[in-house]
DNA sequence: GTGAAAGCGCTAACAC
DNA sequence: GTGTTAGCGCTTTCAC
């Protein structure tokens, strides 16, 4: 038998086909038993209102559309990244009951624009979230835009006027986690730097600067090098840094993956972390907690991020989301065993 | 202004909206001057056909929804997992010009059921993909069976007759790695067998069974140990494995997780790998190739399974998906640094 | 409180 | 080849 159509339960329920949706969608002005009597036709009938149907009649999609750069391959530390967000997302939209369409986006792509547009055009969600790097990428951050579908964007890396973002405080968190290794008794502190198309991501550099001038400690530019958020740029970055001839007791990567690239060549050398070296990464993906040894590095809080978007894009949650401007979502440092106090 | 309507487009090109809709469809039936009108008033208008309605007049919604087990906090292992299995399905559906809705499920919930049953009867998708573990758990599948909406089952490990299913050959690819640990001179080669709640899983350890027959080595009871796949559990079979009188010079393990557990125990023990102990791995997920040694595995195709499911349900792929039946998509072994020659 | 009628923007069936 | 007419299954006026 083919689903039920709200003219079956209206005909079953003996009454018309507003009441019965009326009652489906919960508004006040039904009679007890009335609603009662439709509510046992729509029980009866399994009947479950037509997404499509409805969706036209409101002149509203309940689709929320999250895009964010696809790394091809798919290596491990982007998945936990998009999972984060996708489960925030998801949560978000759930509990509105709206669905939510994944759209991974080759990041630099030509037609970026062109895929973008045509993807909204045809869906016309109730709203986009634009993740990191894309939302830094003017090109794709317009193309949406310009359709005028509400768009917020994740980690954008700089405050645009009038354009809504979620972010969190890569600078101020960057700080601490450097505040923290001089509290270990660290003094030589190097710092490998991410990718500069990312943005967020380059606003961690001077979070580090930060914390060293509040930490007491002179910057020196050689401890200062430059990575591209891969794994092996993380061991490029530790190859150099370890051959100084003053090498630095701690070395704090812009993310995971260098870090992780940074463990590896110390251990490949013979040193024992955290006890002749201390490493710390940023992101706390997948490969942090399981590395060995376990990484201290810092949390992005990404579901919550991506559940902030969806609630300043269609709103309901406890409280409102901004009409523009940006919300911050603070990260944490998490503590783990690669970082330990500086060796005499 | 508001999106264009067909409307609009029929009115610009001069020609009724049958004629827009047929070129906007791509049917034969239009002259080609006529076609040219209408895709200049397109162009012009900037028009995209409205989803919504579209579904709602051609009675299919042009959605996939992909089903999968939601492991709560999202751990790293297997959000590898599930962003390949987007990965691909996301290419199958975008080259049909579908949309995929993506499901996080909690497996075990009681009420998986009634969430399934209302998720379909609402977003009506033109087919649904089960993953695994999900996909072997009766009251998921039936749920969703008893819409009459296309199903997949990803992995159910067991063929249940009437279902279509995409899987891959666990229990040979595992006899393989057996095969290619005696290959090099191992001759005590233990296991660690993997949750049995998922069924595809467990047809891993007959696998290893299998590849000790093939290569001639008999098999021995203490050198199986059970493990529920996670990292941890793959620990404490180590520990136990390692203590043993005539320790195994190999630990194949039916995942990654387990087997990045068993690599940490042995490095905490000082052990050197692969020269003093080889260990191989299932799953080729984030952690394999970061863990130091990398880890060698065995990659399942993911992606290509979840295409093909896509083909299944929607057709259109290079070749007929099956009316019922499984499809199987061979894993391969992938030689890393963890396993070498046994110790003499 | 409840219902009749008119759409939402498209496709399908059938003319012409 | 092209257009006309009905829907698809809902929501939204606006009466009653």
């Amino acid at each position: 038998m083919p689903r039920a159509t709200i003219d079956d339960v209206a005909a079953l329920a003996g009454v018309s086909i507003k009441t019965v949706s009326r009652v489906a969608n919960g508004e006040r002005n039904v009679r007890q038993s009335t609603r009662e009597k439709v509510q046992r036709a729509i029980a009866q009938l399994n009947y479950r209102p037509n997404f499509a149907a409805r969706n036209l009649a409101r002149q509203r999609s309940h689709l929320v559309v999250l895009v964010y750069d696809d790394p091809g391959q798919y290596e491990a530390p982007s998945a936990g990244y998009v999972i984060r967000m996708q489960h925030g997302a998801l949560r978000a939209c759930r509990q509105r009951r709206y669905e939510l369409l994944i759209h991974p986006s080759l990041y630099g792509a030509a037609d970026v624009r062109r895929e973008l547009q045509d993807l909204v055009g045809r869906v016309r969600p109730d709203g986009v979230i634009l993740a990191a790097p894309l939302s830094n990428m003017p090109h794709a951050v317009d193309a949406i835009a310009e359709t005028r579908t509400p768009l917020v964007c994740l980690s954008p890396g700089a405050v645009t006027p009038g354009r809504r973002a979620v972010a969190t405080n890569d600078r101020e968190i960057c700080a601490e986690m450097t505040r923290y290794l001089v509290s270990l008794g660290h003094r030589r502190i190097a710092f490998v730097s991410g990718n500069p198309d990312h943005k967020a991501v380059s606003n961690r550099l001077p979070g580090y600067l930060d914390g060293l001038r509040q930490g007491g400690i002179k910057h020196s530019a050689t401890l200062v090098v430059a990575g591209n958020n891969s794994v092996k740029s993380g061991e490029d970055a530790a190859e150099s840094l370890l051959a100084l001839a003053r090498p630095p007791t701690a070395i704090f990567a812009a993310n995971d993956d260098m870090a992780a690239g940074v463990l590896r060549v110390a251990l490949r050398k013979g040193l024992r972390v955290p006890q002749d070296l201390s490493v710390a990464g940023f992101d706390d993906s997948a490969l942090a907690s399981h590395v060995f040894p376990a990484l201290t590095t810092i949390r992005q809080p990404l579901a919550r991020m991506a559940e902030r978007a969806v609630q300043a894009l269609i709103g309901g949650g406890d409280d409102r989301g901004p009409g523009t401007g940006t919300v911050i979502v603070p990260s944490s440092l998490v503590i783990r065993d690669s970082t330990g106090p500086a060796p005499p």
